[in-house]
DNA sequence: CCCCCGCTCA
């Protein structure tokens, strides 16, 4: 290795001060805090001053962030000094070239995470023209990932092809390393797939960035190769896989990773790093007992183990067992670090598990942990998923600096408690603060939008990521199309569906379900058939939306047709969930024998869905004798459901037997179940606007009532008598009247006719059914008001113009 | 001597 660069060697101020500006940024806590404090290089802070060879082997071991700016300024010192050479000054370090010496700098930022010193050391060298050898690459590509800088990177992989200096396997390598860590994994693989002499680690780097990415199943076809090529993997790339089948959570598959472990290592010996991931991997895969014993085998157990068996514990909603083995760590004077308590939070927010989650916050606190921006936003995540959105805003609130990630955090907390107006004030907020939204928040903004029904906040975000010529990438396409097709556009669903080049099966999914819910059952499975010709392979789901599409359209030849395909032709082993399917559709219809014949040929126990399902359609064709032993089995698997009671009083409502339907009301009554509260919403000028039965809450509710004695009226005079068999509440007739004048649809309908312009269409979501009244009311409503009237309920939608519904009466 | 990929989180 040659020294070119000797006479416009720079004298160091030039270079220090940059440097030593981002070294004066605080070292990240969570790096310091925890660690476990290092036996034995303490002494060594002052010796090296004069000593630069003893630090630089002390390093080696133990790398440490005052230490090697220590190094560095010494090296720049000696440099000035010495002028044409870097401290030659022990026969430790004359042995080192100037390369080498730059190098190992380099690698000391990169392992304290300073890649930017790095970068900055690179670009000097540059600047000197210093021949940069290719032992130095790979750690300058190493900063590169670590800032994720694929532009530094490209430049550097183009310097190395122009210098030749890809002739060593390690350059390559970290080129595809530097690409999946930038995000570029076709980049990479184009990398990986024209070198030539591929090593363990390009295979194993390869196929842990397509893990890492959620390309599964591109991972496992590089497993397979790998295993035809006969390439003997290492305990590295064998955790690389293990890795891939925690996230596949297939048992069987994990099971045979793990014979393949054991067959691969050395006498059947496996390693603490690799057992700790088969820890995680059982237990991701459900399967806690031999995650158990895997950890009980363990002879030396260190912190990652405990996580990953506490974390697996957690997820499998086994709090007692966790919180015990948490205790048990800290007995053994085992502590846990950042990603210990990052872990398991984040899994208390999976199962929901606030108290354990609380318990953990506190602990944090109590102990002294650093709230860093990764641990306050698993906290804000996992409050808002408990629904405690009080928490989630107190931790939100704590944080100085927030990064997309926490703000993106708070806005899901939002999203998820349906709270759409705090969503977007906190997203212009957030903008306001000059934060740029990743996909995330919009996502979760829009999956918001869809569920309470938002349509012009949903356009107005798509229009907002147009302009900001954001990167709409698959997921969020997806989420726009679900978006417009639950909004009830389903034009405008199809159109951007329509647009999408690089369908894959979700964006599928989420238009059949479009279609399924807007009673678009033919064009649902003309889609259906474009993707067997295109020959995408339908999943689980698919085929559910196929099918309430079929049974919402009366479809049922061909509901059973496809049923037929998916278990035959597709070879999928249909679930409980398809059963339900199949017996709505085939009841709706009025084949209520076949569907009970269908429930009882299944190979597992029906559910209460299934018997729902039946039981809906009993009542449709009022046929009481099945629906009496639907109900029965209903009330046995849900005793306090109230649904399942209303449809059983209905029947004998329907039959006239009604002491029967007098004794099911009075034991609802006396077991205190409660019917859940309908709830419609509407969106005007932005803002969702909630309501309940019977809600005096609004700022307009003299108008709102006003304006519903109006509809009433007008009602009456079109000949409507309200359908009182739908209230069962012990009241008289009238009450039973103004009961349903007040449900939370006719005020959000009251209200939207007040606030719309004439003319314009009113879109109301409730979270339950439609009721009789209501339907028969709303139809009447559209024609009385020349409105179009969209209603989401539950399941599907109803356009209801000029007196009827889209639905034709068959929901 | 120096370089790539390693268990738990992102």
């Amino acid at each position: 290795m040659m020294l070119t660069s000797k006479p416009n060697l720079p004298s160091p101020s030039l270079f220090l001060p940059h440097t030593f500006q981002s070294l004066q940024q605080p070292i990240p806590s969570h790096k310091l805090q925890f660690a476990q404090s290092p036996p034995h290089h303490h002494h060594h802070s002052h010796a090296h001053k004069h000593q630069p060879n003893t630090c630089l082997s002390t390093l080696q071991d133990h790398p440490n962030i005052q230490q090697t700016q220590q190094i560095h300024a010494h090296i720049i010192k000696t440099h000035f000094v010495y002028s044409h050479q870097i401290i030659p000054l022990s026969p430790f370090q004359s042995r080192l070239s100037h390369s080498a010496q730059y190098n190992f700098l380099i690698t000391s930022y990169n392992k304290n995470n300073f890649p930017i010193c790095s970068l900055k050391i690179y670009a000097y060298l540059r600047r000197v023209d210093f021949q940069v050898d290719n032992f130095t690459i790979p750690s300058v590509l190493k900063a590169c990932g670590q800032c994720s800088l694929v532009i530094l990177g490209k430049e550097i992989h183009g310097f190395v092809l122009k210098n030749g200096l890809d002739g060593d396997v390690f350059v390559p390598n970290a080129l595809i390393q530097m690409y999946s860590e930038c995000g570029s994994v076709v980049s990479a693989r184009l990398l990986f797939d024209q070198m030539a002499g591929r090593d363990v680690v390009s295979w194993s780097t390869m196929i842990r960035s397509y893990v890492r990415s959620r390309m599964l199943g591109e991972a496992l076809e590089l497993i397979r190769e790998m295993h035809l090529m006969h390439v003997k993997p290492s305990g590295i790339a064998m955790i690389s896989m293990v890795n891939l089948f925690s996230d596949l959570a297939d048992a069987k598959m994990g099971k045979a990773m793990h014979g393949y472990v054991v067959r691969n290592s050395n006498d059947g010996k496996v390693g603490v790093p690799i057992t700790t991931a088969l820890i995680d991997m059982y237990a991701k895969c459900g399967n806690l007992a031999y995650s158990e014993r895997l950890f009980n085998g363990l002879t030396q157990k260190n912190i990652v183990s405990w996580t990953a068996m506490i974390a697996g514990y957690i997820r499998c909603n086994k709090l007692e067992k966790g919180t015990k083995l948490f205790n048990k760590m800290l007995e053994e004077r085992i502590f846990p670090n950042e990603i210990t308590v990052l872990s398991l939070i984040i899994e208390c927010g999976s199962v929901r598990a606030m108290e354990l989650g609380k318990w953990l916050h506190s602990y944090i606190l109590r102990i002294g942990f650093v709230l860093s921006l990764p641990l306050a936003t698993a906290l804000v995540d996992m409050y808002g998923k408990c629904g405690n959105i009080r928490n989630a805003r107190a931790v939100f609130d704590f944080c100085d600096n927030k990064d997309v990630m926490l703000w993106s955090a708070m806005i899901s907390a939002y999203a998820q408690a349906n709270c759409t107006n705090e969503a977007c004030n906190l997203f212009a907020e957030m903008r306001e603060n000059g934060v740029r939204p990743n996909q995330v928040t919009l996502v979760s903004l829009i999956s918001l939008c869809a569920e309470v029904g938002a349509l012009n906040l949903g356009k107005w975000i798509h229009l907002y990521l147009n302009q900001q010529g954001m990167d709409v990438d698959l997921i969020l396409k997806t989420a726009l199309v679900d978006m417009y097709a639950k909004c009830g556009d389903i034009d405008g669903a199809y159109s951007l569906f329509s647009e999408a080049t690089d369908r894959d099966i979700c964006m599928w999914n989420a238009m059949i379900t479009g279609f399924s819910m807007h009673g678009c059952g033919k064009e649902a499975l003309k889609l259906f058939e474009e993707m067997e010709r295109l020959g995408v392979e339908p999943n689980d789901i698919t085929f559910i939306g196929v099918f309430h599409a079929c049974s919402h359209a009366g479809l049922v030849e061909e509901g059973k047709k496809v049923f037929e395909k998916m278990v035959c032709g597709f070879g999928l082993v249909p679930k409980i969930e398809h059963y339900g399917c199949m017996v709505d559709l085939l009841g709706r219809a009025g084949q209520l024998n076949k569907a009970h014949e269908l429930i009882k040929s299944m190979p597992m126990q029906p559910n209460s869905i299934v018997w729902g399902a039946l039981l809906a359609a009993c009542k449709l064709y009022k046929n009481q004798d099945l629906g009496e032993v639907a109900a029965k089995k209903l009330l046995e698997l849900e005793p306090q459901n109230c649904g399942y009671n209303i449809l059983m009083s209905n029947i004998y409502a329907a039959a006239n037997r009604w002491n029967d339907a007098a004794g099911v009301r009075k034991a609802m009554k006396d077991k205190g179940i409660k019917k859940e509260p309908g709830l419609s919403s509407v969106e005007v000028d932005g803002s969702v606007h909630d309501f309940v039965m019977g809600d005096k809450a609004h700022p307009q509710t003299g108008k709102i009532y006003e304006m519903l004695a109006e509809m009433s009226m007008k009602l009456n005079e079109a000949g409507y008598t309200p359908n009182t068999s739908v209230v069962l509440q012990n009241i008289d007739e009238e009450e039973k009247e103004t009961v349903l004048n007040y449900h939370s649809e006719k005020l959000a309908m009251a209200f939207s006719l007040i606030n719309t312009a004439a003319g314009t269409p009113i879109r109301i979501v409730k979270n339950l059914r439609v009721c009789d009244d209501c339907h028969a009311a709303t139809k009447l409503l559209s024609k009385i008001y020349g409105r179009v009237i969209i209603v989401r309920d539950r399941k599907r939608f109803h356009h209801f113009r000029e007196g009827s519904c889209s639905c034709g009466d068959y929901w």
